[in-house]
DNA sequence: ATGCAGTGGGAACGCGCTTTCCCAACGCTC
DNA sequence: GAGCGTTGGGAAAGCGCGTTCCCACTGCAT
């Protein structure tokens, strides 16, 4: 048994496919109502299911919002996804997704992907990277995309204008403030540690993290103290776990240059670029016998919810995640207020929130 | 400028939209090689990209896998979409994400929306509820499913059957030993720990948290200790949280009544029937003042990735999740091993690890 | 009674693609 | 060179639905 057609349901009520689709999804015309009812009991009758493909055939709209993360599995993205996923709900569509490991190739091709979907909107969060190997992924990325636009598509970017991507309509952008709070993170942290900085950054070229570091430097620089150092590592657990064993080297050979002083405040802060890579160097140090915050402070970024209860609680951004998601899909997809109009717009404000805790309190 | 269709790609190449369409999807007929390279030059000038939707209803398989889960910011669903997310790239497929908050009624709908979409292949992850107020929801969710499999659909069930879901063609369960696993680990704990248990369970009848009381309590039985007593709260942080405060009273009248006896083992070990449970209690024992693990002991169940590093380690129950999610998709989608044949088949084995952390360790 | 607008319903086309069926041209054997 | 099987390509029929156009019929004014 094939899932029943709109042809079955309206043979079964005696009218034509015509008056059972008029019916059956609420067009401008309603026809009378004992003709309505008998196409609404056979279509019952059949369990009628209306074919989805067919209906974004006819009508050239498909109820599908497209999702490009990096790994769903991160709870950055993860959290992104629900705000998304949410809205998509609201709003009666679906959300298709897509992982791509931030790799411009495989986002060409998910973008791809979902305009032969042909859905109406592209949601896109994710660092884009700005390494010169990717240069040419990007612009493919940026093509396509110019392409989906062009016929019609709207696409909402996470955090920083795709390289390479022209002004054009149905463009949106949902800006996050990286380098603005990562300044203003330096700058709380300049006021209570009088110490070294170290800055764990995700691999050169990834636009969310270098906009957080440089963000961070120019705070220290602000505060008067010299430029941090930066180790570079992958952007996750893994890379803080390795850049912290470098890190800890360093605090040994530290600690046996200049002899053992108990109780004197730390002499190393340091910078993660998001909090998992955060928690991966915390752990590092930990595995090599040194303690949070006592011989080092560290901070992270994002706020991750599930890091929340972590202890000593990590000193960090809050980004509004879930907002996040929400806004970059309610841009492109929403008709209400967030769906500015316009050429490459801004889109709504996001703003995050510096959240000291005691991962950088130091207390004698 | 809409879309090119494949029709303009093959007036373009001169030929007619049959022969394009054979060259452009290899078909099992193969035109000769100079056409194929017009035709290939022509939608490469055209940028085709050929219309998903018109393809799936010509050849009804939309290659379109829907996955229903509670909350995809859940670590523990998160976790299971990524391994979905890539069998379903392996195979050529996109996911189709629904999210729920575990309503039989959302799921019935999103099975229907899935099925409105033709897709292939329906996982889905997240315990069912044996709740009576919930029993008409389920009926319909198994009635929806059972149409969707009669028309030839796949669905992979994560946990446990659904109830009322008929044994079916195509109906796939990956089954979890949580009773099993939860039993064990009580076995390990009640080896090292002569005091009190209490278990932090979800709301009664949520099928995964009554499996895993249901499994610790018959292993506390096995090992000749008196059953737990039972607190229940929502399945998540929160849920934990509030237990955690209602143990933390509990705790301090406790050591009120028999005065304190510093260094003695902790009388007693909480057992939260997931991770977010157990951290949540935690953080609410820790804010009324408590230790882990030298006032109480406690226990989770997932082994969630991001919280690995918690500390003090948290003991749980390692889940595979990820393998969880290949597996139920491989089920419904796949045609190698795993893609089990034949009637409501019990699926490969899943297997978890009983992992003893700090947070059940005392030391003196 | 004739004209008109207005209404409810059906016929038919198109959305973009796949696939079956059919036809022309070719090479081969006897 | 007639008959045959084989190949490469086109024509056309759907897939299931939305929608436009058209027709028959009603109720009203002329």
């Amino acid at each position: 048994m094939a899932a029943s057609t709109l042809t079955e349901v309206a043979r079964l009520a005696g009218v034509s496919p015509a008056t059972a689709s008029r019916v059956l999804n609420g067009s401008a015309r309603k026809p009378g109502p004992g003709v309505s009812e008998r196409v609404r009991q056979a279509a019952e009758a059949l369990g009628y299911i209306p074919n989805a493909q067919a209906q974004a055939l006819a009508k050239s709209s498909s109820g599908l919002v497209g999702l490009i993360v990096h790994d769903i599995a991160d709870p950055y993205f993860s959290a992104i996804a629900r705000g998304v996923q949410d809205v998509a709900r609201e709003q009666h569509k679906m959300v298709l997704l897509a992982t791509t490991g931030g790799t411009p190739a495989d986002e060409k091709e998910a973008v791809a992907a979902f305009a032969a979907r042909r859905a109406d909107a592209i949601v896109i969060a994710g660092s884009r990277s700005s390494r010169p190997e990717d240069a040419q992924g990007n612009a493919e990325l940026a093509a396509e995309l110019d392409r989906y636009c062009r016929n019609g598509g709207h696409v909402g970017v996470v955090g920083q204008a795709i390289v390479g991507a022209g002004p054009l309509d149905g463009y949106h952008l949902v800006e996050v403030p990286n380098e603005e709070l990562a300044a203003e993170l330096a700058a709380k942290l300049a006021a209570s540690h009088p110490g070294d900085f170290v800055i764990i950054g995700g691999p050169e070229g990834l636009i969310t993290s270098d906009d957080r570091v440089r963000g961070f430097q120019s705070g220290l620089a602000a505060a008067g103290r010299p430029a941090a150092e930066v180790l570079r590592a992958s952007f996750n657990r893994a890379g803080g776990y390795d850049a912290g064993l470098a890190l800890a080297e360093r605090l040994r050979t530290a600690r046996e240059a200049e002899p053992v002083n108990e109780g004197a405040q730390p002499g190393l802060c340091i910078f993660a670029a998001n909090d998992v890579m955060a928690i991966g160097a915390t752990a590092a140090l930990r595995a090599e016998g040194f303690r949070i915050p006592r011989d080092a402070l560290i901070a992270g970024f994002d706020d991750i919810e599930t890091l929340r209860d972590f202890r000593p609680g990590l000193s960090t951004v809050r980004l509004p995640l879930e907002e996040i998601g929400r806004l970059a899909t309610l841009s492109t997809v929403g008709s209400g207020p967030g769906a500015t109009e316009g050429h490459h717009d801004d889109g709504p404000a996001v703003t995050g929130q510096v959240t000291l805790r005691r991962s950088t309190e130091w207390t004698a």
